[in-house]
Formats: C-alpha cells, sequence, structure tokens
DNA sequence: GCCCAATGTCGAC
DNA sequence: TCGACCTTGGGCA
C-alpha cells in the first residue's frame, strides 16, 4: 500500500521503536541483504527519513563521523509488518521472503518483497534527494511547491501523468492523482502548461492535508464529510484497502456528487479514473 | 493448483 | 511502449 503516506508513517514506526533505545539485530532471512545486514548487525538505529516514497534508516557510525543509511523503497508491492515483543511473545520465526528484519528488546519490523533495500553512503542519499521533487509531507526545503510550479507550468505532459512523476512531486501515487485532481474538478487530460498558479496552490495545499491525514490514520480517506457514507446514506465501500474515496477503482460505478457513471483508461501504464461531469475544469 | 492485478520504477528498443 | 522485477491475495477450476 505504497503512497508517500505509508512511507512517512513508516519512517515514525521505525523510529519509535528503534530509534536510540539500543543495539538493534539487523538480519536478512531471504539472504538477498545478508552481507549488509551483518555489518549493521548490533548498531543503534539513529533516525528513520522518509522522502517521497523512499525511506531511509540512518545508522551512526562512531568511528569517521557518519551515517551508513538503508534505503528502501517499496515498488507496488513491498510490505512491512510490525510486531511487539514481549516476555511471553518472542518475535515469530521470520519467513523465508523477509528481505530484512530490525529486531529490539520490545519489537520486530518485517520487510518483505521491496524493490529495493540497499546499504548506502550520506552522499548516494543526498543524490536520491536531488532527483526527487518536493515533498507534501516534509516541511523543510525539500516541500516547494513553486518547484513542483516551475516543471508543471513548463510542461506539455498531462497534468494527470505529472502528478505520478516523482521528479516532479515525491510521494504522489495513482490514490491521491486521481483523488485530488478529482477534488478540484480538474480534467485529468489537461497538460500542464494550462494548470494556473492558483489551481497548483490549491491542489499543493490539498495533498498537504490529504496525505498529513493519511499519515495519521495508515489510510486513504479524501472523500469531504459530507459525502461519507454515513452522510449520504450509502453503503461504505467494500472491496478495498480501507478508505472512502471518489473515483479510484470505482470505474463504472456512479460518481458520489453527479451520479453520472465514473470512467478509467489506461495513462502511462497506470489506471485513471475520473468523472468525465464532474471533472471539466 | 493457475492466472491475474496491485497505492511503483527502471531500462531496453 | 513494453517487459522485468519484487510478493501477496483473490477468483476460478
Amino acid at each position: 500500500m505504497p503512497e508517500g503516506h505509508t512511507i512517512h508513517r513508516l519512517a515514525q514506526d521505525y523510529a519509535a521503536r528503534f530509534a536510540d533505545r539500543g543495539p538493534v539485530r539487523v538480519t536478512s532471512p531471504q539472504g538477498k541483504f545478508t552481507g549488509a545486514a551483518a555489518l549493521l548487525d548490533g548498531s543503534p538505529l539513529h533516525t528513520a527519513d522518509a522522502h517521497g516514497k523512499h525511506l531511509f534508516l540512518g545508522f551512526r557510525d562512531p568511528a569517521p563521523e557518519h551515517t551508513d543509511w538503508i534505503h528502501i523503497h517499496l515498488g507496488l508491492f513491498g510490505k512491512v509488518t510490525l510486531g511487539d515483543i514481549g516476555p511471553r511473545t518472542p518475535a515469530p520465526p521470520p519467513t523465508d521472503t523477509v528481505r530484512l528484519r530490525l529486531a529490539g528488546p520490545t519489537a520486530y519490523v518485517d520487510l518483505r518483497g521491496p524493490t529495493t533495500c540497499a546499504l548506502i553512503t550520506d552522499t548516494e542519499k543526498q543524490a536520491v534527494h536531488a532527483r526527487l521533487g518536493p515533498d507534501p509531507l516534509r516541511t523543510d526545503h525539500h516541500a516547494d511547491p513553486a518547484a513542483a510550479y516551475r516543471r508543471i507550468s513548463r510542461s506539455r505532459t498531462t497534468i494527470a501523468a505529472l502528478l505520478m512523476d516523482q521528479k516532479v512531486v515525491a510521494g504522489v501515487g495513482n490514490v491521491y492523482r486521481a483523488e485530488v485532481l478529482f477534488r478540484h474538478g480538474i480534467d485529468p487530460y489537461r497538460p500542464g502548461r494550462d494548470i494556473t498558479s492558483a489551481e497548483w496552490d490549491a491542489i499543493w495545499t490539498d495533498l498537504v492535508a490529504l496525505m498529513r491525514e493519511g499519515v495519521r490514520t495508515n489510510r486513504i480517506d479524501t472523500v469531504r464529510p459530507e459525502h461519507t457514507p454515513e452522510a449520504m446514506g450509502r453503503p461504505p465501500r467494500v472491496d478495498d484497502h480501507g478508505g472512502e474515496v471518489y473515483v479510484y477503482r470505482r470505474a463504472d460505478r456512479p460518481c458520489h456528487i453527479c451520479g453520472g457513471e465514473i470512467r478509467t483508461a489506461d495513462l502511462a501504464a497506470r489506471n485513471l479514473f475520473w468523472c468525465p461531469t464532474c471533472q471539466r475544469n
């Protein structure tokens, strides 16, 4: 379930369980990270950081003053599972698909199926930041919406594709892309250069709010209070991954606002969802 | 059991 | 534009 909110939430979760809480056991039961795991095994986790969909676990190296980072990207199917450890509840034996396990006295965290899990230096981490656009979930210099607008306003590419381009905006995925365009009534096929500065400001502000809420609740909810199942007397979403949404994976179903059919189309190898009636701007 | 899709990204042609 | 990659879960036989 990895869009940016998931990754920022994971950074918080890893830090809460391990940061500055003593030595961490680092293992790779699956075997693809065994060498690096052995190098880090027994060191304390110092910090966790997230930019877009990239997660970084920092282990301070005392001798020369620097930090070694585990760089993690979940890709489409990577998953992290967290568990508590107690006197009578030891960590369960990892399955053979666990790429990385961190374990301390009170908790363990398993990582499965990532596209990236690599040990990198500070310099390499900086290079990752450098190729990512601003992230609505950061609060530092990596959260400047003007940097995104400079690219968007010069591009003939559709706004739907631009929102998914991590060099333009970091952390937005297929769900937030579809939902934020719906919330602003914007036709996903409009070229970036036709998006006004005011429209972009509104989209960015909305992404900040939606994604912060996503970090808090660990799911994606995008419907306004007046469109919730309770408010509308409609059944809640069933098939799914949790949150209430307007268009994502709702092809051929009625729009919550106008009642027309939600449409879907292929766009750059991903499924796009939108309401042609509500998104005419 | 098999087949497919999935909130992602990269590189080859 | 396409296939490759990483894993799980659901639908169907």
